[in-house]
DNA sequence: GACTAATTCGAACGTTCGTTCGAACCCAGT
DNA sequence: ACTGGGTTCGAACGAACGTTCGAATTAGTC
């Protein structure tokens, strides 16, 4: 290898996990990161070109490829870093809250609110579901696993507590069909806001569910 | 032009409309229209090169050109006709129906048995949704912004009749974002057929927006 | 079997793709 | 002023892309 230094950092974080302010090398990944986001968003992954990338980060074609090995791994970077960010606002929100419906609609909350504040980011994630190939995308799907248990969890709890009677698996895919589709239609200049969706959206499903008693 | 007849050809019908029998011409499009929908479906439109679709349909990359101009063009064609075939079923089938309601369902029930009939072709439909460049994409966008206003007509009506209020706008979104998601994760092994998620879909739908009183 | 038109194909076109390489640049520590 | 490692770049690589063209093959009619 030419340069060591480089191949010793893609893809890892820096040795030193103590000094609070991001090296310049961790900001200017972000930065490239973003932008990356954006055009994937506008073009797709596959319909993306490096060139592309390289014109709108306002970085060399080479330039890029010393802060990531390949295209796959660009956008398995910026998968990671979407969903693990949202996973983790989750639990976190979750934490105070005890009633079983609430719970619901904090989920849906969190991920509206989220989904329209990184509607580039989100776009990617649901579209570019299939593109990574054996192994980078395990990681991703392990992470989407969790998310999907976590609201299996919160319905099931759900069930329990009310004594109701629905499937779950229908209504937890029902329930992410109706949130990740946004991303198709929402025009931040004619809808509403994500507290607003999100009250209206956990208004027709829970509803929807809170009605099936025992046949 | 080298083939006039070639070029006269395609992107329209043959200029007799009277034979019962699909000519030769009609029926080996239909099949290398079916052939690139399965491609398509597998590695997206992008991601599928005319070599894929050369080899998947047993014709030659060169013959391919033979019955549509473009790579683009032949995805034209394919959401076209797909799209053209549900919305003519639906009309069909609510000619004979006519409470809210159960026009609601029926609405759900055309949609998740083509949709689960026809996966890969839906797949496509949805997911190359803005693949289409301009003019190209004009018509299929047309045909979707049909479909999607019967949607809003019945939901209306069903307002109406029951004296209901509720975003109709969100509502119909929402019920497309679960309906279209399916193609994310059904799996004809584990998942009921049509009619039963319709069903299903149809409770969790409808006791949502019929729950929906004057505030 | 010969003639014509419809259909198919091998081979190549020019372009763009993702990626690589070595040289240059920048900048902190001396 | 000099050095050395972290960072950036221009230029090029071979491969794959969508598309074209003229010749070869096939199917249909006499």
């Amino acid at each position: 290898m030419a340069t060591p230094s480089a191949a010793t950092r893609v893809g890892s974080r820096p040795q030193r996990a103590a000094p609070v302010s991001e090296s310049r090398y961790d900001r200017r990944l972000s930065e490239i990161l973003a932008h990356a986001t954006e055009v994937f968003c506008k073009k797709g992954y596959e319909g993306a070109s490096m060139r592309d990338l390289s014109r709108e980060s306002g970085m060399s074609l080479a330039g890029l490829y010393y802060y990531f090995e390949s295209k796959e791994r660009l956008l398995y970077l910026i998968q990671k870093h979407t969903f693990s960010t949202i996973v983790q606002r989750l639990k976190s929100r979750l934490e105070s809250v005890n009633d079983a419906e609430e719970r619901v609609r904090v989920f849906i909350l969190n991920h509206l609110e989220y989904f329209l504040a990184n509607q580039a980011a989100m776009k990617v994630l649901s579209h570019e579901d299939e593109a990574l190939k054996n192994g980078f995308g395990e990681e991703v799907a392990a992470i989407k696993r969790e998310y999907y248990r976590i609201c299996v969890g919160l319905l099931d709890q759900l069930k329990r507590d009310r004594g109701l009677q629905f499937a779950t698996r229908i209504a937890v895919l029902s329930l992410f069909g109706m949130m990740n589709w946004i991303y198709t239609w929402h025009n931040p200049r004619v809808d509403a806001d994500a507290t607003a969706l999100a009250g209206e959206m956990g208004d027709v499903f829970l509803r929807g569910v809170l009605g099936g008693e025992a046949k």
